[in-house]
DNA sequence: CCCCGGACCTGACACAGCATCAGATACTGG
DNA sequence: CCAGTATCTGATGCTGTGTCAGGTCCGGGG
């Protein structure tokens, strides 16, 4: 669980999980929590989150809906922990991922790289990433911070890029809409094949999009 | 209703529009479908698209739950309905959005005439956007197609500007991916500006995208 | 080895929302 | 004003939610 201290700014990292009673749980009831993410996560692939229902969750991963309750309060929070999760675990990765380039000899190759990167990460967790979208178009603050964080890195390695470049415009707008971009070029990948657009020649085109927006060339 | 013939391309729009039992609804009737539809609409703007009930739609609307469904099979299809209407009442003026600018005089001028446009048409209907938005992306296809012509337009004018300025890259990929950035951008201002990006300096960035993709200046 | 106490699970239940239909009510044309 | 049709809704069975009390499982001490 990721939360933000509106006061300092610090993300705090609970992993102090508790049951519905209050216990600590054990050995067997991780793993029971984990089934239950687990199963979460697969439905997901078949199911409109809208669909989504304790019974079936519960039924997939092999249990009953009261041992659901005793991990969970609702499907939300399922979701809230699985898209923390993903958050915890490739912050950092993201950020690597447009630090870790030679922007300066191959600014051509690590453009493609970075949008052939974000376009795998985003297409493989698909099914979480697109609820945490939504969640957090809606308006609900515990989603929106999560996305926050899973893509602050990634975004301030690149706002730091456009700075140092001085590039002309504002680095951090710059930086938000180019990964709000990556995120929604994911997400819609299918549509615009159904246009006829191409996975190669899509990475080209944002490719092109974060070499003349960030690094600044023609 | 939308739909889209996929022998020839053609789209039609059915508007024969039948009640449950099959009868063609009069005046009354239509009415009262109008009222459920714009209940839908305002509950939308404060409750999750997940926790959106026919009973309290059927309240809202000042009816039963009952006649709600005289008129719609469920609540996916009052959203199917509402999408369409949007879709039909600004395909066209999204094209005009694009194609109506002097792109050769005051490119500067017509970047940010469209930008700023797309970015109020979103936010002005986002809660029936972003529900077309998540349920294209989990792929449902009646919402996809409604997608797709409500940007249509739009796209297809871009795409011909790109083409006709002769840009390096797909012209298809170019618009697809523009107009993509200018949905998520609108969908996702709110977090951006708790970035401390500001709608002008936002307007600004994404005019510069498309001053830069798709009319090729620097 | 057994058995005990805590960790874990679930059947049973009360209640909310879904979906349907038969019958009541409200219009409208004649 | 009345007949006939359009429209509405109370009653109802069913699915999914969320909460217990009580049952099962398991590891460690006797």
């Amino acid at each position: 669980m990721i939360s933000v201290d509106e006061q300092t700014g610090t993300v705090e990292i609970d992993s102090d999980l508790r049951a519905a009673d209050g216990r600590v749980p054990g050995r067997r009831g991780l793993a029971t929590r984990q089934k239950l993410l687990s199963a979460t996560r697969e439905l997901l692939d078949s199911v409109a989150y809208r669909d989504l229902k304790v019974v079936d969750i519960a039924r997939e991963a092999g249990t009953s809906p009261a041992t659901f309750y005793q991990y969970f309060p609702d499907v939300e929070s399922v979701m809230l922990a699985l898209a923390s999760d993903l958050s915890e675990a490739w912050h950092g990765d993201l950020r690597k991922l447009v630090s870790n380039r030679d922007w300066d000899g191959a600014p051509d190759g690590s453009a493609k790289v970075v949008a052939d990167g974000m376009l795998e990460f985003w297409t493989r967790h698909k099914p979480v990433l697109r609820v945490l979208d939504l969640a957090s178009m809606e308006g609900d603050l515990r989603f929106r911070d999560i996305r926050t964080f899973l893509l602050a890195g990634a975004t301030s390695a690149l706002m730091d890029l456009a700075a140092e470049r001085r590039i002309p415009g504002d680095p951090m707008a710059s930086a938000g809409v180019v990964v709000g971009m990556l995120a929604h070029v994911a997400n819609h990948q299918h549509g615009l094949e159904r246009w006829g657009v191409s996975h190669d020649v899509l990475v080209d085109t944002v490719a092109g999009i974060i070499r003349r927006t960030i690094v600044g060339l023609p």
